[in-house]
DNA sequence: TTCTTATTTCCTGCTT
DNA sequence: TAAGCAGGAAATAAGA
């Protein structure tokens, strides 16, 4: 493996049929998985679309070597970089082990071209993270800090200041879905002061609202949505309410959150709705169960406590959530959503209750395709 | 258009 | 005390 070397400048498309040999997060039926020769002629927009800069969405330290893979694939692609004298020893790294490599080393193992870039970016990746994980009291102390820092040059207030240039700019681009985003594009320059009334009401409450209008994403380790202004909802699909303590807060409303824009939707949903069947792995038990049975692709997510019984762990469970929540374009998906999902299953018997044991499922006699049985015959 | 399904969100109470 | 579990209630998107 260490002596193969990729032949040519590397391409999304190769790079993941060489890792996995199947379209990358959402798995077929194998029965009906494409050979690797049809694939790339096949599924093009599918291929590309689904598995285009996933890792954008996780924090680089729970990506997994699949990840890491298509990152450096961007890169190639972003700088003509001649992926011919990069050996793909280096390319299975896992996010953890990337973040632990230094500028230094990260030039030794990809070059003086492709090193700087490439930590760069995980450096960005690794900042977008660290401040969404930020939690709403830090955010708060920040902001405030900052504020008081801005009012001795004789700045507007944090909580005055909006990004974009107009309400029409700023509810559009809550309402995209925000791949894109990045601080190190922020600037200063498209601000806009707003009115007493409405600093009061939505933009000033820093507990509600990410920095710099940014989402307060909740870090992989909390556990509630609460506090996570949610982009796909315009601002006035929120309801204010009152807490306990009498401090007013935005709360989203109930239910599944309205769809995204077609320009926004993935393929997957435009696909969805071509066929009259759901695609495989469109469930939340289909995705769980994909993530069990291609342990190469996931890492660390989840494991097998018994694989003959069905017996499942989450592992990294907000983890989990995520990549779901990326999956169903729902930025605010947390475990805790998760598992109430995973609870409706008991009904239906796709999943069984595992008691006293927490982060532990079962899957039921209405699942299938994880058992040993079914994957070797090719159900 | 209506109904159904599969979530998603919020919530309270309980357990670990 | 925090995290996870259990399950009711309400809401929505999307398919039938």
């Amino acid at each position: 493996m260490s002596s193969l070397c990729l032949s040519s400048v590397l391409t999304r498309a190769n790079l993941t049929m060489y890792q996995t040999g199947i379209p990358d997060v959402v798995p077929q039926q194998p029965s009906v998985l494409p050979s690797i020769n049809t694939l790339q002629i096949s599924t093009p927009v599918y291929s590309s679309n689904m598995s285009s800069q996933w890792y954008r969405h996780i924090n680089p330290h729970y990506w997994t070597a699949e990840h890491v893979l298509e990152w450096i694939s961007d890169h190639v692609e972003s700088t003509k970089f001649d992926a011919s004298t990069l050996s793909l020893a280096y390319c299975t790294m896992d996010g953890p082990a990337l973040c632990q490599m230094s500028r230094d080393q990260m030039i030794g193992v990809f070059g003086s071209q492709l090193g700087p870039h490439l930590h760069q970016s995980l450096q960005e990746h690794k900042t977008k993270y660290e401040l969404q994980s930020l939690s709403v009291p830090e955010l708060d102390e920040t902001c405030q800090l900052l504020d008081s820092f801005l009012d001795n040059l004789n700045f507007p207030l944090l909580s005055t200041i909006r990004i974009g240039q107009s309400e029409e700019a700023v509810s559009k681009s809550e309402f995209d879905y925000r791949d894109d985003y990045d601080l190190t594009s922020l600037t200063m320059g498209d601000t806009e002061y707003l009115s007493d009334n409405q600093s009061d009401s939505e933009y000033s409450s820093s507990s509600n609202s990410g920095m710099f209008g940014f989402p307060n994403l909740d870090s992989p380790e909390s556990g509630s949505g609460e506090s996570d202004p949610e982009f796909s909802y315009p601002p006035i699909s929120k309801v204010n309410i009152k807490t306990e303590k009498g401090e007013s807060r935005l709360k989203r409303p109930r239910g599944r959150p309205p769809k995204l824009s077609r320009e926004h939707s993935s393929s997957i949903y435009d696909s969805s709705k071509k066929n009259k069947h759901a695609p495989r792995g469109t469930h939340l038990w289909e995705f769980i169960r994909d993530i069990l049975i291609h342990p190469e692709k996931n890492q660390g997510l989840m494991k097998w406590e018994d694989r003959r019984e069905g017996v499942f762990k989450f592992l990294k469970s907000e983890a989990v959530a995520q990549m779901w929540g990326q999956k169903k374009k729902n930025s605010s998906m947390t475990y805790e959503k998760l598992s109430r999902a995973m609870r409706y299953y008991y009904k239906r018997e796709i999943l069984e209750r595992v008691d006293g044991r927490r982060l532990v499922y079962k899957f039921g006699k209405n699942s299938s395709g994880w058992k040993i049985e079914e994957m070797s015959m090719g159900i």
